[in-house]
DNA sequence: CGTCTTTGACCAGCGC
DNA sequence: GCGCTGGTCAAAGACG
């Protein structure tokens, strides 16, 4: 259970194991950097936000003293991209990393699998653990300082479950996208170390715009407009909708990441701040040093 | 009446 | 093999 050293500890962020796998700082940065060379797009693209910032990938030379640590997993070495998101806020810390048990090599079949996916869980779930283990979608993550749960990101999701996670006082919320043939789902839990920190995962991809994003910011406006969903006073409350990524109007939301997005270096304060998700790390990275 | 939340139960994966 | 834990389902209730 403990792989560590130097190895960032989601339980003590999320007090639980969901992110079960950990990965060094070190290699996290040595993807960081040399990823935007490698990663054709990176996960911006699933952001659906490549166009907007370039420099965001200088993160790993950056080394942002900032107390906040973003930092971006790639762990499948296709198509898993994280991004880092950080509000220009002081006080506001989001760090986010994305990560994928999607160890299959499959691309992910988005309509196909959504589809057949929906149609499945109507009755018997059963995963059916065809070949390996029960595959996943991409799925990223990110701490918000927030007091609300339940942070709205542009999409309609609907709670489907709710469970107590070991070693944290706060229950974990389970939300899927309400959205036909749109599997999405997030996971919404607070840390229990720092409760005013939330912390939601995304797994999956929308295959629709954003059902209540605005329409000037779906159109062009450069994805200048942010699309506010301030509707907590909260100045911690981002307001994105990472998932869109994946769509072609993945620009759509771009203007939700006009806030101020940064790489930060991981060995400055991410432990003290909580550390980020390291969702799901496939081995043959940890490996691979 | 339709939609969403709540909540207990079930199932699968994983570690011991 | 067993127990723990995470993830999901689905019925019931709440709400607009």
């Amino acid at each position: 259970m403990e792989r560590k050293e130097g190895v960032l500890k989601m339980e003590e962020v999320l007090g639980n194991s969901s992110f079960s796998d950990y990965f060094p700082l070190q290699s996290i940065f040595d993807w960081s950097c040399e990823g935007g060379e490698n990663m054709p797009l990176g996960f911006m693209e699933l952001l659906g936000v490549q166009d907007l910032n370039p420099p965001l990938f200088d993160m790993g030379q950056q080394q942002a003293p900032s107390a906040v640590v973003n930092q971006a997993l790639n762990p499948c070495s296709t198509k898993n991209e994280g991004f880092n998101y950080q509000p220009a806020t002081p006080n506001s810390s989001s760090i986010s990393s994305a990560s994928s048990e999607a160890v299959n090599d499959e691309p992910i079949q988005v309509d196909d699998d959504q589809e057949e996916d929906q149609q499945k869980t109507k009755k018997q779930l059963k995963p059916k653990k065809t070949n390996q283990k029960r595959q996943r979608e991409p799925r990223f993550a990110f701490m918000t300082k927030s007091e609300v749960d339940h942070l709205e990101d542009g999409y309609r999701w609907r709670k489907y479950g709710q469970k107590a996670v070991k070693n944290s006082s706060f229950p974990r919320s389970y939300y899927r996208c309400t959205t036909t043939s749109c599997n999405v789902k997030k996971r919404v839990e607070r840390s229990f170390t720092d409760p005013s920190m939330v912390i939601t995962t995304y797994e999956g991809q929308h295959t629709h715009p954003s059902p209540i994003m605005p329409r000037s910011s779906l159109g062009g406006g450069a994805g200048s407009a942010p699309y506010h969903y301030q509707q907590h006073p909260q100045p911690f409350v981002n307001t994105l909708s990472p998932l869109n990524f994946g769509h072609n109007n993945g620009s759509i939301n771009a203007g939700n990441f006009h806030h101020e997005r940064r790489f930060c270096s991981p060995g400055s304060s991410l432990l003290k701040d909580h550390g980020l998700l390291q969702d799901v790390i496939p081995s043959h990275m940890l490996k691979e040093e």
